[in-house]
DNA sequence: GCACGGTTGTAATTCAATTACCTGAGGGGT
DNA sequence: ACCCCTCAGGTAATTGAATTACAACCGTGC
C-alpha cells in the first residue's frame, strides 16, 4: 500500500556495491569484484583500464555505475577515492577466519566483523523508510513477523519487545502457520519478513499473502534487489558481509538486531507518553525473579 | 619546460596549494582560491566549470595543476575528493537516548552503543576461559543451555549452531523443564547459563542443579561477581552498558551473541576436520528453499 | 523451433582534457 | 623612442576518455 521505496539505496559506496552484487549480471559482477578488491587502485584507473582488468567492455563498466546509483564513471572514481581515503584511517583487521586461527584471532576477527556490520548498517540505513515502518507499526492493530532459522530468533526478539510496550505482535517460523496468519491480516496491519539473503521462499510467500490482504509489508534483508525486497512496500537493509566459514548467520543477525532495536525504540517513543516509565514497570514485574547482590535491575 | 619550480613539495594537497600560492601568476591564484574555498565542490566540477568559476581558461587550470605537482586535472579532482573525505569524519555520538531524539539520532546512538559493546567485550574477554569452554563443549556428550527472556534467544541461537556441527545441545527456557534436564546431566556434560545481570533465579538454579550432577558449568554474564558467575566453573563476561531507555536487553544481547559466535567457531574448529565443508553441506540442504535471483547462498 | 527478454560487445558519437600555438603586455638595452 | 625578448594568458585544434546507439548473442519458455 505505502509508497514504493526508492530503488537506489543510499550510504557508503562499497556497502552498496556488496548489497547489489547478487542482482548483477556476471560481467557486471566481475567489475564489482575488481572494485571491491582494490577500491583505491580502481580510483586511479580510466574506464578502459578497469574494463580490461574486469575482462569486459567499457560499456559494462558504465552499466555497473548506473546499477549502483552513480551517474557516470568519473563520479565512481571520485567516490572510490573519497571512500578509501577514510577507510585507511582505521585499518581493517580483515580476512576471513582460517581453520588454523587461534582463539584470540577468532575473537578479534568476529568482533571486528560485528562492529563493522553495525557501523555500516547504521550508515546506510534508510531513516525515511524506517520512520514509515515505525508509523505503520505504531498504529497497527496487529503485527506479524516472519523469519526462519537464525532470523526466527530475531523475529521472536522483536515480538517480545513489542509486547513489552503493549503492541500485538506474532512471530511465526512455521510455514503453514505463517501463511494462515498472513491470510488473517487486513488493512492497517503490518507484516515484517526477515531474511538475510532475501530469498527464503517461506518468508517471501508469507509476505505476499499478507500484501494480498492489504497489510503493509516490510522487508529486513541485506539485499535490496532480492525477491523479498521486491515484495515489500518498505525495505530496511542491513550491511553484513558473511563469509563461508562464519556463514552461520553471525554478523547478519547482529545487524538485523540493530535494525529492530531502532525500530522498537522508534515505536516506543511514538506510542507511549513516556516509554521509559512503561519499561520500568515491566522491569518491576520480573524483579521477584532476581537474586540480590546486583544493583542492576534489567531483564534476562 | 617542466621542473621549473623548486623541490616538489609533498604532503596534504591543500597545504601544498597554500604554500605555493604566492609564487603563482594572478590567474592561477584565482584558481587556487577557488580550490581552497570549496575543495569538495571543486572535486565535483569539470575543468571547464572550474575555469569559469575562476574567471579564466582551462589552460590555466591545467597549468595550476602542474604547478602544485599534480599531473592532470582528473588527478586533482581525485585528490581533492580523498582529502575532503578525510576532513569530516564522524564525531562520537555518545549519550543515552532521550525521549525527544529523532530517528536518525536513535540509529546513531544504538549503533554506537552496539559497536562499543562488541569492541569492549572482545577486549576484556578471557580467552583462556573461552578455550576451556571450547574444549569442554567439544567433547561433551551433551550441552544444556539456560536463558530466559531475551537470553533465551541467544541460547536457542547457540543450540541451533551447535546442531549444525552435530553437537547435541538443548536450550531450555522453561524453569521446570530446565531443572529436570539439568538433573539428567552427568560428568563430562556442559551446562551454560546465560543472563545479562547474572541474577535470574531460574538460570542460577538450573546451573546449580547441573553442577550437583557433575556437569561443567559455564556462565555468560555481564557481571563477574553476580550469583550466576559465582555458581559457574567458567565465566565468560560481556561488557555492555544498558541504560534505562534501552533496557530491553539490546547491546547486552549483541555482546552475548558475539561471545557465543566465538565459542561456536572455536568448537567447530576443534571438532571438525574441516568445519567449512560441514557448514557448506548444511547450506546445501536448505538450497531448495531459496528463490533465484541471488548468486548468494547463505542461510536465513 | 521460434520468439522473447536479458546480457554483452562493437562502433559511433559526444564531451572533457590536453597540447600547440598565438597574442599582447611589460621591461630592459641600445 | 624603438626593438626585442620574455612570459602571462588565451584560443583553437587535437587527443583520448566517457557515453550512447545499436546489433549480436544466449538461454528459456511456449
Amino acid at each position: 500500500m505505502t509508497s514504493v521505496t526508492s530503488p537506489e539505496p543510499t550510504g557508503p559506496l562499497l556497502v552498496r556495491v556488496r548489497a547489489v552484487m547478487p542482482a548483477l549480471a556476471p560481467a557486471e559482477q566481475r567489475v564489482a569484484n575488481a572494485v571491491l578488491a582494490d577500491p583505491s587502485g580502481v580510483a586511479a584507473m580510466t574506464i578502459s583500464e578497469l574494463a580490461e582488468v574486469a575482462s569486459t567492455s567499457e560499456t559494462t563498466v558504465i552499466r555497473f555505475c548506473k546499477q549502483i546509483g552513480v551517474p557516470g564513471y568519473p563520479q565512481l572514481r571520485l567516490q572510490l577515492a573519497a571512500q578509501s581515503a577514510t577507510e585507511n584511517i582505521r585499518p581493517e583487521v580483515g580476512g576471513d577466519i582460517e581453520p588454523g586461527d587461534s582463539l584470540a584471532d577468532v575473537v578479534g576477527k568476529v568482533a571486528f566483523a560485528d562492529e563493522r556490520a553495525v557501523r555500516e548498517t547504521a550508515q546506510q540505513l534508510d531513516v525515511e523508510a524506517l520512520s514509515k515502518v515505525v508509523a505503520a507499526v505504531a498504529k497497527a492493530p496487529r503485527v506479524d513477523l516472519y523469519g526462519t532459522a537464525a532470523s526466527s530468533f530475531v523475529a521472536l526478539d522483536l515480538q517480545q519487545k513489542l509486547h513489552r510496550i503493549r503492541r500485538v505482535a506474532f512471530a511465526w517460523s512455521d510455514v503453514h502457520v505463517a501463511l494462515t496468519s498472513a491470510a488473517l491480516l487486513g488493512e492497517g496491519d503490518v507484516a515484517i519478513g526477515i531474511s538475510h539473503t532475501g530469498t527464503t521462499v517461506e518468508v517471501v510467500e508469507a509476505l505476499e499473502e499478507a500484501a494480498k490482504h492489504g497489510a503493509t509489508t516490510v522487508a529486513i534483508t541485506n539485499f535490496p534487489r532480492s525477491p523479498l525486497a521486491r515484495t515489500a512496500d518498505l525495505v530496511l537493509t542491513t550491511a553484513a558481509r558473511e563469509t563461508t566459514y562464519r556463514s552461520g548467520a553471525m554478523s547478519s543477525r547482529i545487524a538485523q538486531l540493530m535494525v529492530i532495536d531502532c525500530l522498537f525504540i522508534g515505536v516506543a517513543q511514538s506510542v507511549m507518553p513516556d516509554a521509559r516509565k512503561a519499561l520500568e514497570e515491566t522491569a518491576i514485574a520480573v524483579r521477584g525473579h532476581r537474586l540480590k547482590s546486583s544493583v542492576n535491575d534489567q531483564q534476562n
